[in-house]
DNA sequence: CGCGCGCTCGGG
DNA sequence: CCGAGCGCGCGA
């Protein structure tokens, strides 16, 4: 019998390598000899092939199954401890295993991607420190300098030689002072200060921290409106996590991260909380999940990528307007938020604490079934009432020949708005001045070299752009078919409503808020801030404009097209608007005067606008969840689609053929399964100059999933991307 | 005849 | 992913 394995003298280790380098074909344990033992997590530089690669330590062994003489040895430790714990090493495995990712792309989920590049290093800063009193006649700086030192013991010596210059030197050599070089973290924040406000829970929160304290669920669902204190509620459950000793991960929508709401959060917990916010520069980000990791800070703030973050004996892990599409990754891995969130919920055995007015109705039925605590928060803190929502009837409007954005009630609540010195919202989910040029003499639509959709103009730039590529074009004065000179503009867009807005209230002052006015990391803030501090009248914008700011003086909300979100080609688009009418709606009358609402659409007796009108959400919910079940839409079924995307039409093609035929074969054995099988165009059969395809399937339940992820994997061609989605939120 | 590039393969 | 190895195509 052949010995299995080789025994290897003491001290040395062999250590399971997964090297940093994402692709399926490198996707594979390497092992490695060490003489120091390397903990699990550990990042390692190591030999690979002609170079030297990263690599993540996953396991130590005591002998390898590989020859000896092939073993090569790990060359050092890139990190003096493990970048990743044990938990986040399992967690990486299931991702790596669940959504068909090579390993090394699961695991780099877990580091900040600058760490990675190795361009962030630790900052040092050199400190000037008091030793003693020397001799200081006739050099008064060096008197005050260190005069100055012996009071406070210590200061920056950079800051010190802006102040008494060369003196600091000299008193170095004379031996009074010493420097140290010192490590130092760079902290986004410490100018924010916030006052420090520990409100006394009402009722309603302190039954909503008990229920979430007393349940044997792992889930709880927090339903509250607006306005019902869910902030405090999540804060407290943290508050008492801390004071277990334990830690807490906070995930919230990244456009939710507002000052506000930091400077809330520092002054309730100071430097214990880590802020992860896309804002931050690469160092700060870098020292922020430092401090995590050291055990220096112990709450985490952050959108999505924040359920990553390396801290251990988690207490709690609050998932804040769960209904967000954006706790969805777009980009492989697509790992939704609340997977991630529930699996470390499991693992250290705490509540997963979700919050929404608006609740997704997945995640609202999962509630009903008892699978989730449901928690209700159905009153507002100050009992202030909720604006009246008035639906507007956009086909009487035209029928009078008002062709218009804006209805007739509009403008004479925006009018009476104006003079009363109050502001306004106007809320239109499309950017740029038009949807769409086209020329009225033969029907030319301008449309983008790169991409099958129509190209957007934009007035100020007096440009075409196209939204899906990013690619300008010049104006046309023509039409490049016939020649004619009929170009006509189509579909309002935001630019266009300020251009209206400004003819009609030429004194109002506006702004605008959308991708283009909202550049650079604090664009969206400068915007709000320029209106909260009242330098504009009224904001038009898009969905951003939705999100969760306090603007007292707002006192109409005008939704200017209801219905380009209720007929967005999705099963979510019902759920979307409401969650959007509620939202937009919510901006209205937040300060001493009751607001209302203008919602406008060419659909008024559209049973959903009607339940948002009424803010209704039980009522929505049942409308919804037949409909659903009827449809065998999800949560009654997935919606899976498998993309196929080249440059090369052909090649795509090729790919598609191979995973159609693949998926066929689950299809003639498990046709029970499918409610749907179909291979087609994607909606938009180009973006970026990639062609698209698709494999389009409604399932009745998971069991197939996993044999269409392998289908979907093992299509590797070159020059041709193909991957899995599940229940896409667009399906374009 | 020699080398240049494109494809294939291996990496511990 | 990245470099090494090798096959064939072409140049003067």
């Amino acid at each position: 019998m052949p010995r299995k394995g080789l025994l290897l003298h003491r001290g040395n280790m062999i250590c399971e390598v997964i090297v940093d380098i994402a692709h399926s074909e490198v996707d594979k344990v390497f092992e490695y000899v060490s003489d120091v033992s390397v903990a699990p997590g550990t990042r390692v530089a190591v030999p690979f092939g002609a170079s030297v690669a990263t690599g993540f330590v996953i396991r130590e062994k005591e002998r390898s199954d590989y020859p000896a003489e092939k073993l090569k040895h790990i060359l050092r430790a890139e990190d003096a401890r493990p970048a990743i714990n044990t938990e986040c090493l399992e967690l990486a495995k299931k991702i790596a295993a669940r959504y068909r990712v090579p390993m090394a792309l699961a695991l780099r989920l877990f580091l900040p991607a600058e760490m990675r590049k190795g361009k962030v290093a630790e900052t040092y800063r050199t400190f000037a420190r008091f030793l003693g009193d020397v001799p200081t006649q006739n050099a008064p700086r060096q008197a005050a300098c260190l005069a100055y030192l012996r009071e406070h013991g210590e200061a920056d010596a950079a800051e010190l030689r802006k102040q008494f210059g060369a003196a600091v030197n000299a008193l170095v050599k004379k031996g009074g002072v010493a420097l140290e070089k010192r490590r130092v973290l760079r902290d986004p924040y410490k100018e924010v200060a916030g006052e420090s406000i520990s409100r006394a829970l009402t009722p309603a929160q302190a039954r909503a921290v008990e229920t979430v304290e007393r349940t044997n669920k792992t889930v709880v669902l927090v339903h509250g409106v607006t306005g019902s204190g869910k902030t405090e509620v999540y804060l407290t459950l943290i508050a008492r996590a801390l004071e277990r000793g334990q830690t807490a991960i906070f995930l919230v929508p990244e456009i939710s991260l507002t000052p506000q709401m930091l400077s809330q959060l520092r002054a309730r917990f100071g430097s214990l909380a880590a802020i992860m916010h896309s804002g931050l520069s690469a160092g700060e980000r870098f020292d922020e999940w430092q401090r995590l990791r050291e055990g220096d800070a112990r709450i985490a703030i952050g959108a999505r990528s924040a359920v990553f973050v390396p801290v251990e004996n988690v207490g709690v892990i609050v998932l804040d307007e769960e209904h967000d599409g954006s706790y969805s990754s777009e980009s492989a891995p697509r790992y939704n938020t609340f997977d991630i969130a529930l699996l470390r919920a499991k693992f250290n055995g705490c509540k997963l604490v979700l919050g929404s007015a608006t609740p997704s109705v997945e995640t609202y039925k999962r509630a009903m079934d008892g699978e989730f605590e449901l928690v209700r928060m159905p009153d507002r803190i100050n009992a202030r009432p909720l604006p009246d929502v008035n639906l507007v009837d956009m086909r009487r409007e035209v029928k009078r020949g008002n062709a218009s954005p804006f209805s007739a009630a509009l403008r004479d609540r925006l009018a009476s708005c104006l003079a009363e010195g109050q502001q306004a919202i106007l809320f239109l989910n499309r950017r740029g001045y038009s949807q769409t040029v086209l020329c009225r003499d033969c029907g030319y639509v301008a449309k983008c070299e790169h991409c099958d959709v129509s190209l957007t103009y934009h007035s100020e730039e007096d440009c075409l752009k196209c939204h899906y590529c990013g690619t300008k074009y010049k104006m046309l004065t023509a039409c490049p078919v016939c020649g004619g000179h009929h170009i006509c503009y189509a579909g309002t867009g935001t630019q266009r409503v300020v251009r209206d807005l400004q003819q009609l209230y030429p004194e109002a002052r506006i702004l605008r808020m959308d991708n283009d006015t909202t550049s650079g990391k604090e664009g969206h803030f400068r915007i709000l801030k320029q209106f909260a501090e009242r330098q504009a009248d009224i904001l038009v914008g898009t969905q951003m404009v939705a999100k969760g700011h306090d603007f007292p003086l707002v006192t109409l909300v005008g939704i200017l097209d209801a219905d380009m979100s209720l007929h967005f080609p999705d099963y979510r688009s019902n759920e979307r608007t409401f969650q959007l009418v509620t939202q937009v709606a919510g901006r209205s009358g937040r300060g001493s005067e009751k607001g209302d609402v203008i919602l406008q659409t060419y659909d008024p007796d559209n049973a959903i606008l009607r339940y948002a009108a009424a803010y209704d959400y039980e009522g929505f919910y049942h409308h919804e969840i037949n409909m659903r079940a009827a449809l065998m839409f999800p949560p009654f079924a997935r919606i899976v689609r498998v993309m196929v995307t080249g440059e090369e039409e052909k090649l795509a093609l090729e790919a598609l053929r191979e995973v159609y035929e693949k998926l066929q074969r689950l299809y003639l054995t498990h046709g029970e399964d499918f409610l749907f099988f179909n291979r087609m165009h994607a909606p938009i059969r180009r973006i970026q100059g990639k062609h698209r395809y698709q494999v389009l399937m409604r399932l009745a339940s998971d069991t197939l999933l996993a044999e269409i992820y392998d289908a979907a994997s093992s299509v590797t061609r070159r020059d041709v991307l193909v991957y899995v989605e599940e229940n896409p939120s667009n399906l374009s």
